[in-house]
DNA sequence: AGCACGCCGACT
DNA sequence: GTCGGCGTGCTC
């Protein structure tokens, strides 16, 4: 067996290798069988691999196991698609058959075929075109019979529609060999869009700019809420489909409502694919699949639709492009509309990223004239911007986190047959129980953080590790039974409102309330337009249409005015812009009461008086003074031990190793992570800075093979996160 | 990451 | 006498 030609196999292993194996007994490897995948035996599991090259073995001395089977008869990843999750791997220093399971739906990476994606139709045979009139006339099967002469084939799906159990019929017709099932290569999608609203002079000028991008170019849509956005999305994809291409649309996790989907679906005219969290396996599969042979033309989908395959693509939109939920958390951390970025790039398509809080890192592109700054300044149907009051709290009594002058803000909204938004950024009843005698209080036993009382003071929940107790009759120290919950969080406020507002109708929004399918519209429709409160937390901030709200309080800001993290300033703008931007439609002024203990905060002062760019370009500057993204590049190494030395000494090692590749890296630590302890782990972490991205980069790609092969590595789980979203 | 192999404590 | 704890070694 001349051995010059061996399957490389990239596997769903943490190894930064590939894995040489020979072809299947009694086949070649050829170049042909890049991008398959391919079932090998690793060890003693059998595993599902995706061969990434052909060629000699990386080891000649090697005794090589055979491939069991190549599973696809054409590779299933090839061209863009390859190349960019190739980049993907390098740039999150991740092995690339970690990076392709991510990318394929489930199915897929266990090995299943490529699903079907056309439709099963039914006809006639000869002897059933022939034979149908002897059929007994008025007989299930006849009438049948006579719909397929009439219809000539018929799909499967819609038969049960045209007769009572046609499916079967249609069967028991095969059977006696009358009829036919056959598959029916997938309709051709002509696109008979519906027109929308005419644009205004704003949204065509940014329409035009997408349309007259040929090629790769970034553009930021910067517009304030309710300025049309997606107008001009509709626009630009309708463009995209009369020039024959696939556009690609991502949404932040929340922002895929069925609303949205039907949207699109009445004004494009052709089939609109969702892909979310909520599809099972199977439709997963069939939609990638779809899109892959290009029979998908505009897929509307959460972060992992970035990995869609585009043979046709023509058209990428990132919207919202600022949510933090386009960054994975786990596993492969990539960041969505980076890797759309890198993809459109390589496709050489338009990428559009649209926001009315863009991102810092964005803003500084688009500054720095890399990408185009397309903005929408006026709101739709000459709605005004909300007016902001800041309400001082400093020494005022208040109940449940609430000034008696916001409790009349809502009282008087109401009056005027307004709805009211209470926004609280955070969630739980109570942060914390605390002991008013003693001063103690309810701390998670496996992480050192207080535990939060839900349940209406029943029940204690640990946020960080998710354990549950129920809450102590009586200090568990003293014995006293001055037990109080300390703080408010929305559902401490939803009992005050309820009990002070009891003529109108107090809705809390929150996870725990959103988590059924639709949860949140079907709330939203009990409360139609009467007046009533909404009680929530980041979830209310974007999305849905609430064009009957007035008015919007805003608490609890406090904490994120003074937080370590170097993002929570731009977060909490973001946050404070979107729920403010829910205030007030046409005809309609809002206005936005916020509580704060520092009303001179210059973050507010800023934001308030200069609206969301002003901040941005006061947090640009102090980001370029303190060397922080997006004038410095970072990466985080995490590591998680059962004993903290374990943790500490892996990341000593692991900066010793970087040290020795690159003298002036920057780093700081090994020091504890904000949240020093999680479901009994403690947790470590060493950041790495630099000012250009190419030297961080070459520092982990001379270090890692090193750190991988510490001693220490193997007793701590350790993770790199590069551009990390919260240092923690 | 899995999964084996490999040496030391409380139990059918 | 065993079942089982998780240290450490390896995976083409």
């Amino acid at each position: 067996m001349p051995p010059d030609h061996t399957l490389q196999v990239a596997l769903p292993v943490p190894l930064p290798r590939l894995f040489d194996y020979l072809p299947p007994i009694g086949q070649a490897a050829s170049p042909g069988d890049v991008g398959k995948r391919v079932s090998v035996m690793f060890g003693n599991r059998a595993l599902t691999g995706f061969v990434a090259g052909v060629g000699p073995p990386a080891d000649p001395g090697l005794d090589l196991r055979p491939a069991d089977a190549l599973l696809d008869a054409a590779p299933l990843l090839h061209g863009e698609l390859l190349e960019s999750l190739h980049w993907l791997a390098r740039y999150t220093h991740a092995p690339l058959g970690e990076v392709v399971a991510t990318a394929l739906p489930v199915l897929l990476r266990q090995g299943e075929p490529l699903p079907d994606t056309h439709a099963w139709h039914w006809r006639l045979t000869e002897a059933g075109l022939s034979g149908r009139e002897r059929l007994r006339a008025g007989s299930r099967p006849r009438r049948l019979a006579d719909l397929l002469a009439q219809h000539g084939t018929l799909d499967e799906d819609v038969l049960d529609l045209h007769l009572d159990t046609g499916r079967a019929t249609a069967r028991d017709l095969g059977k006696r060999g009358l009829a036919e099932r056959f598959a029916a290569p997938p309709a051709a999608v002509a696109a008979s869009p519906r027109s929308g609203p005419a644009l205004n002079d704003e949204q065509q000028a940014a329409a035009d700019a997408i349309f007259g991008t040929s090629g790769f170019g970034a553009l930021l849509l910067d517009g304030v809420t309710g300025s049309g956005k997606t107008e001009v999305y509709l626009h630009a994809i309708a463009d995209c489909l009369r020039r024959g291409r696939q556009a690609l649309v991502l949404v932040p996790e929340i922002g895929l409502t069925p609303q949205t989907l039907s949207r699109f679906r009445e004004r494009l005219g052709v089939p609109v694919h969702a892909l979310h969290s909520g599809l099972n396996d199977g439709e997963r599969a069939r939609t990638w699949a779809a899109c892959l042979r290009g029979e998908a033309r505009v897929i509307v989908g959460t972060r992992s639709a970035v990995f869609t395959p585009l043979p046709e693509a023509g058209l990428i939109v990132v919207d919202e492009e600022h949510d933090g939920s386009y960054k994975q958390q786990d596993g492969i951390r990539y960041h969505a509309r980076d890797f759309a970025l890198v993809r459109g790039k390589a496709l050489d398509v338009p990428v559009v990223l649209g926001s009315a809080t863009p991102s810092l890192e964005t803003l500084h592109n688009a500054r720095s004239g890399r990408y185009a700054h397309l903005r929408l300044s006026r709101r739709a149907g000459e709605a005004q911007p909300p007016a902001v009051r800041v309400l001082d709290m400093r020494k005022r009594a208040q109940q449940a986190g609430l000034l008696s002058d916001t409790l009349q803000a809502i009282r008087q909204a109401l009056d005027a047959g307004g709805q009211v938004l209470v926004f609280k950024n955070r969630r739980g009843y109570a942060p914390v129980l605390l002991c008013h005698d003693c001063g103690w209080s309810a701390q998670c036993k496996r992480c050192d953080s207080p535990m939060t009382v839900h349940a209406g003071g029943k029940r204690l929940q640990c946020h960080h590790c998710g354990a549950r107790q129920a809450a102590p009759p009586a200090c568990p120290d003293c014995g006293g039974l001055a037990l109080q919950p300390q703080g408010i969080g929305t559902e401490r406020l939803e009992e005050l409102l309820a009990e002070q507002f009891a003529d109108v109708a107090v809705l809390r929004v929150d996870r725990g309330t959103t988590q059924k399918r639709d949860g949140l519209a079907q709330q939203l429709a009990k409360l139609g337009d009467t007046p009533g409160i909404l009680v929530g937390t980041q979830i209310l901030a974007k999305g849905h249409d609430l064009p009957h709200l007035t008015r919007v309080a805003v608490v609890g800001v406090d904490e994120g005015l003074f937080s370590t993290d170097f993002r929570a300033g731009e977060k909490l703008a973001q946050q404070l812009i979107q729920v403010a931007g829910r205030a007030g439609r046409a005809g309609k002024r809002g206005d936005v009461w916020l509580q704060t203990h520092h009303p001179d905060h210059p973050l507010l002062n800023t934001l308030i008086s200069g609206g969301y760019h002003a901040f941005a370009e006061a947090e640009l500057e102090q980001r370029q003074m303190a060397g922080f993204p997006p004038f410095a590049h970072l990466a985080l190494l995490r590591a998680e031990a059962q004993h903290v030395d374990a943790a500490q000494q892996f990341l000593q090692a692991a900066k010793r190793a970087l040290r020795a590749h690159d003298a002036s890296l920057e780093m700081h630590g090994p020091l504890p992570a904000p949240m020093p302890r999680r479901a009994g782990l403690h947790r470590v972490q060493l950041l790495l800075s630099s000012a250009e991205r190419r030297a961080l980069h070459r520092a982990l790609d001379l270090a890692l093979p090193d750190i991988h092969a510490l001693p220490e590595a193997r007793r701590t789980r350790w993770s790199l996160d590069v551009d990390p979203m919260d240092l923690y």
